[in-house]
DNA sequence: TGATAAACTTAGGATCGAACCT
DNA sequence: AGGTTCGATCCTAAGTTTATCA
């Protein structure tokens, strides 16, 4: 994170800190030496050299510029005025009357790429001014790190066959185990044979670049989805207290709104009222409803609808586990042809191959368009893309395929529009095909050629912040959050869909500036998710965003009015062609797990190592903000384990006064001091509440059972349940028992502590000091385990860990932490990541480096 | 060359199904 | 064995970036 430069009005700490707070208040594995291995020599020697040199120049006059800002906050000055107030005085090398007319006026460093800079911004809101800026250009150095471990390595079905040959060899002599081996490894082989037939090491190859994406491209098109089939007879739509029939069409649209009248989204009014005109539109269309004009949706009851649809999902439950068996089989014979495609010859999974259904539009956050009817998708809508000598799949029975294309320079199989936003939606290849995985891989080396460049960009925007150039100074704080904070671009949004933003759509109410240099960030970012942060900041960032925050800019404007994603990328790939505003969230992430994987000790079980490695993802999740919504088990969840942790420590407390009970020496002595000093930890009443608590608990589940068994005999007419009579017997029986021993333990708590430390425990004869030691023991390991999982629990309740580890965190890293750490990659890596990430499991080993 | 469309990655929630716990 | 819990997978929405076209 350190930048090497030295400034003095801004130190280096000041970039260090903010990030390090983020840390520390998130995760317990950021180590505060955060020691410098940014690789700082650059190519870049113009570009620093003429930010220097501009910069010294402008030294002096930058803080006296920001006072100015300061006083003129409240003033009436319109902003272009003001701003050329702020940034044009002192230019000894463009003269102030040409930049505010000409903006071709370069300097002898000057390059055509910054002047194509300030013409876009000048797009977004008129700036003329001349920026000079040399851009080295930089080959991208290929890395073949992947190529040098691969070819030693053996596949897995190689390694399969392997295991059986020698299985064999040694059968003769052999104990059970190893031929349990073999077996084992020729079930594995035999699972791995259509693997192994679609296996394609593109990774051991040495060319993946090249614009064409396939030479040769076989599939079996897609698959639609069933047609509508029309309710029973007895199920209607309730319309101002009556029974309508609707057309079939109708229906539909009216049962996708029935099945869904208990979730939020039916109780959404903006959901309510799109769906609604939907309905009323489909209805027009499909010959309007014969018993009455349906006008109002506060006439209508989905009632038998919805009942309907519970019955028929209660009824798909109860399917025998035999028979759901015989349906999946029939699913998946056949979905078998959709599933795989040939591409260049070779079997590859294909990812989406079903047709979306219709239904309400189901938009995330405040969208204005959600409860829309997302209309089904006919044949006649669907391009398929597909080689030019495969046979092209037949379209469904009476239809037509849109158009069948033969585009060779894409990586879909078919794609259609949808009705809602008049998008496109594709048909793709599966997370786990070569072309997934190729450009995957070059995803992780950008992210990490940054490395090499990501010091002089950190050098550049810290010189940047000072520019007497809005853009610039825009630039350069975007650049800034974009790197510390991990926010996104922020592309512009229409007002069709949600409000939510990134770094460049940031408007005024989003952030909030708190003397010295504290920023807190408040909006709302992808999916309507929210990015809270209270944080320090740069202190020249700090000046900055209040001067993009100068009156007149008031809630609703953007920020950094000069800047949107294609100007900042457009900048960014002046270091590194290729290098656009998402490759920091993937480098910092992944640099951040391999930050947090190096604190690692290697010591520990399996497990212990796992609960760590999380902690590590979890870091980068909250590095990424990504969130999940809090399981509404959570809570409970969360209390159940604590009563579960409450009840052992109530354990260990009696167990340890047994210990005491039979050598009454043993409490006095001084170094056991610590060793019972719980036995103070708890008063009488929280003890026997504990207890209370959990006899009844226990009590419920004897109930239950016994409830549960006698309902069962009786389905089944067996004769041995009780009758009526004795039934009642034994569950008044149950019932005294419970109370008896709940009064046994309010009595145990009306004792004084006097004479509770005076209680006698019923000892066993054979039960000694040492056995209850033992036993003291193992419960410890429990509790501690049990704190461990609860403490796991609330720290994941909001984060979700997948996202990072499916985009963000290099897998190599992953992989190179199950070879060092001896965990399974089966601990870390899903069965679809594992086959997703195949390529980075064969190339990485065990110091393997981001 | 700038706006827009297309193409591709990233994202959280719903649903499914296996493991776990009585 | 049955219910519950939890992780994996499915689904498709929502972003970013690149390509295309007037």
């Amino acid at each position: 994170m350190t930048v090497s430069s030295a400034d003095e009005d801004t130190p280096l700490s000041q970039l260090n800190t903010s990030p390090a707070k983020l840390k520390d208040q998130h995760a317990p594995y950021f180590s505060d030496n955060d020691s410098d291995d940014d690789d700082d020599d650059m190519p870049l020697a113009n570009v620093s050299n003429f930010a220097k040199k501009r910069n010294a120049a402008l030294a002096q006059i930058s803080d006296d510029e920001y006072e100015d800002s300061e006083r003129s906050e409240d003033s009436a000055n319109g902003v272009k005025k003001e701003e050329d107030d702020d940034y044009n005085e002192d230019d000894e090398d463009v003269p102030l009357s040409q930049r505010s007319t000409t903006s071709n006026n370069s300097n002898s460093n000057g390059t055509v790429k910054s002047e194509t800079l300030v013409k876009q911004a000048a797009k977004k809101r008129k700036v003329k001014t001349e920026n000079g800026k040399t851009v080295a250009k930089t080959t991208a150095k290929k890395t073949a790190n992947g190529k040098k471990t691969t070819a030693k390595k053996p596949t897995a079905a190689a390694a399969a066959k392997k295991a059986t040959a020698n299985g064999k060899t040694k059968t003769k002599a052999a104990s059970k185990k190893v031929k349990k081996e073999e077996e084992e490894a020729v079930k594995k082989e035999e699972e791995e044979e259509e693997e192994e037939e679609a296996t394609y090491k593109w990774w051991e190859q040495n060319d993946l670049d090249g614009e064409i994406k396939w030479e040769t491209l076989e599939h079996n098109g897609v698959v639609f989805p069933p047609d509508y089939e029309p309710l029973p007879k007895n199920v209607k739509l309730i319309y101002d207290g009556k029974r309508v029939t609707l057309p079939p069409e109708a229906e539909e649209v009216a049962g996708f709104f029935g099945a869904m009248v208990e979730t939020d989204h039916a109780k959404n009014p903006v959901f309510q009222k799109n769906f609604f005109n939907d309905f009323k539109q489909v209805l027009k269309e499909s010959g309007g409803c014969p018993d009455a004009d349906i006008t109002e949706f506060e006439k209508c009851d989905f009632s038998e609808m919805f009942a309907h649809f519970e019955k028929v999902r209660e009824a798909k439950k109860a399917i025998s586990p035999q028979e759901k068996k015989r349906l999946k089989k029939e699913k998946d014979e056949f979905e078998e042809k959709y599933k795989y495609c040939y591409l260049n010859g070779r079997k590859e999974q294909v990812g989406n191959f079903r047709i979306e259904p219709p239904g309400l539009f189901r938009g995330r956050g405040a969208h204005p368009k959600t409860g829309k009817l997302k209309r089904r998708v006919p044949p006649e809508n669907v391009i398929i893309n597909i080689g030019k000598e495969a046979a092209v799949p037949e379209p469904p029975a009476g239809h037509q395929w849109a158009e069948v294309r033969h585009d060779n320079n894409v990586a879909w199989l078919a794609m259609w529009r949808e009705n809602i936003m008049n998008s496109v939606k594709y048909v793709r290849f599966a997370q786990n095909s070569s072309l997934k995985g190729i450009s995957d891989f070059k995803k992780f080396e950008k992210a990490r050629e940054l490395k090499k460049y990501i010091g002089a960009i950190r050098e550049d925007y810290r010189k940047k912040l000072k520019s007497e150039l809005m853009i610039d100074r825009q630039i350069a704080v975007a650049t800034y959050l974009i790197d510390v904070f991990a926010l996104r671009a922020g592309g512009e949004k229409s007002d069709e869909e949600a409000d939510t933003v990134g770094c460049c759509s940031l408007r005024y109410e989003h952030i909030f500036l708190k003397k010295p240099n504290k920023v807190v960030f408040d909006f709302l970012g992808k999916d309507s998710i929210r990015f809270y942060q209270e944080v320090e900041v740069d202190k020249q960032v700090f000046k900055n965003l209040r001067i993009f925050k100068k009156p007149p800019k008031k809630p609703g404007d953007d920020l950094f009015d000069r800047l949107d994603p294609s100007i900042l990328n457009k900048y960014f790939q002046s270091y590194l062609t290729g290098l656009t505003a998402k490759v920091f969230r993937t480098y910092n992430a992944s640099k951040v797990m391999q930050e947090q994987l190096n604190l690692i000790p290697n010591e520990g079980t399996v497990n212990e190592k796992v609960v760590k490695f999380n902690a590590a993802n979890r870091a980068v999740a909250i590095l990424c903000n990504h969130q999940r919504t809090v399981s509404k088990t959570h809570e409970t969840g969360v209390q159940k384990i604590s009563e579960k942790i409450e009840e052992m420590v109530v354990q260990r407390i009696r167990l340890k006064r047994m210990m005491c009970q039979l050598d009454d020496k043993l409490r006095r002595k001084k170094a056991k001091k610590e060793y019972f000093a719980e036995l103070k930890s708890m008063t009488k009443k929280q003890e026997v509440d504990i207890v209370k608590r959990a006899i009844s608990k226990e009590h419920e589940r004897i109930m239950a059972r016994f409830k549960r068994d006698q309902e069962k005999l009786k389905y089944e007419k067996q004769d041995s349940h009780l009758s009526k009579a004795e039934y009642n017997e034994k569950l008044k029986q149950l019932k005294e028992d419970h109370k008896e021993r709940l009064e046994k333990q309010k009595a145990a708590g009306q004792v004084t502590l006097a004479e509770a430390k005076k209680q006698e425990y019923e000892i066993k004869s054979n039960l000694t000091v040492e056995k209850l030691e033992q036993q003291v023991e193992k419960l410890d390991q429990r509790i501690n385990n049990t704190m461990l999982q609860k403490q796991d629990k609330e720290d994941n309740s909001s984060v979700a860990l997948g996202t990072s580890k499916m985009n963000y965190i290099d897998p190599r890293l992953t992989v190179m932490f199950s070879k060092k750490f001896d965990v399974p990659i089966e601990k870390l890596f899903t069965k679809t990541l594992r086959d997703k990430f195949a390529w980075a499991i064969e190339s990485a080993d065990a110091d393997w480096e981001f």
